[in-house]
DNA sequence: GCTGTATTAGACTGTCTAGTCCAGATTTGA
DNA sequence: TCAAATCTGGACTAGACAGTCTAATACAGC
């Protein structure tokens, strides 16, 4: 045991372990933690349960295996390589809509309500997967917002605090009702107009003085 | 049976059947309803199983009514009947502080993650506590806005749709950050400056404009 | 005090689950 | 080709849990 995993990489173990995660984690999405068994799993994961405790001591490595493995495959929709081709006005809009995509999709969403829901469970999990997902992005925009400072298009003196800023007013508390079933799935054209309003605030607020502020936001539907 | 509840509020059974709900309620809290047995339940409520099943058919009844018991117990902290004594800046500011106090309270904390975790499972209940809860205190924040507006103290188009910004901007993710255990609670202070900064952003974006603007934002921390 | 109803403790059923064990089949690596 | 490792399927243990049942007890209204 313990030999080099990527060794084996195309052999049948190796190939029967990824199979439990990626049935394993489908089924913690789907069910969440204690509703999801580990019959059920091996039988998605078309092994049997012994070979589940080959790989895995218990249920609970499973899972945090499962949702360890999930941060390195989160992606961060901001690629600052564009910005210089670009404003600071279509870069966050470009953004913000991705984002709000990205975050109201089924997958996302089941996350999210897994972490939140386990997370007092298992404490370090919830730490470690907002460091790699939301806390990453945010720090990649405060990044993005610190450079246009300096290039002079932004004038942000807290880029970090104006970063969360932005997200706030972007997303508001439209997850939760999405999540608790409070409002259908906004239509692309719902989300583009809430990221219009969200940049035309920020950018009131963060834009250099001697530029024309935007149109006054809050017109929005 | 069914005789009316309120003659018999000084009666054994009602005071049993609010035994119960307190005991589940606190236990569902506690560890989620999956993990909340009944005997659990039972034993906090000094009441046999029995007497839990006399009064709810069943489990899944007994949170839902524990539940839809909570809706109305829901305070949101704004009087606006104060309004009229203050200032848009002092009114939100001392609104900002109560509410990002309220929802960082443990028991709101545990509230939140119940309903994200069960909403799927039992998908009439989110949108009931949504309406009762965060979306009313959206409403009369709105509703302020509106009066504020009017009396040209503010200078707002879409009243909803500012309110959701301003609750986005207060809040950010600092709620997850803490349920997740990515940060510890907050201290007084640093809620104040939280506030301070999201009530002069909004101030910056909504203030009528023969008003002299709040100072730049972003300066916080 | 009498009568009917609610409560109680605890035994009990049936179901579900995490995790183990085993004996035979398959794969892997040399 | 052979030996070690891994996989399989299914039976099994042990415990938890929702919900029922019972026989005895406490209580409320008349």
């Amino acid at each position: 045991m313990a030999k080099n995993a990527r060794v084996a990489a195309s052999g049948q173990s190796e190939r029967k372990r990824q199979a439990i995660q990626t049935a394993g984690a489908a089924v913690f999405l789907d069910r969440g933690y204690e509703a999801a068994s580990m019959d059920v799993i091996a039988a998605e994961a078309k092994v049997s349960k012994q070979t589940i405790y080959n790989h895995f001591h218990s249920k609970d490595e499973l899972f945090k295996a499962i949702i360890s493995d999930m941060t390195t495959a989160l992606v961060i929709p901001l690629s600052i390589s564009e910005a210089a081709a670009s404003t600071p006005q279509k870069l966050l809009q470009s953004f913000a809509c991705d984002l709000l995509k990205l975050m109201l999709t089924p997958s996302s969403l089941a996350m999210y309500r897994l972490i939140v829901a386990e997370s007092a469970r298992v404490p370090e999990l919830g730490a470690t997967l907002y460091a790699a997902g939301a806390g990453q992005l945010l720090h990649k925009l405060a990044g993005y917002l610190e450079w246009e400072t300096k290039r002079g298009r932004l004038a942000i003196e807290n880029t970090e605090s104006a970063a969360e800023l932005f997200v706030g007013m972007l997303t508001g508390r439209l997850r939760f009702r999405v999540l608790v079933g409070d409002c259908e799935m906004p239509s692309d054209a719902e989300l583009k107009e809430r990221a219009t309003v969200a940049v035309s605030c920020f950018l009131t607020l963060f834009a250099p003085v001697n530029i024309e502020p935007m149109r006054r936001p809050g017109s929005g539907r």
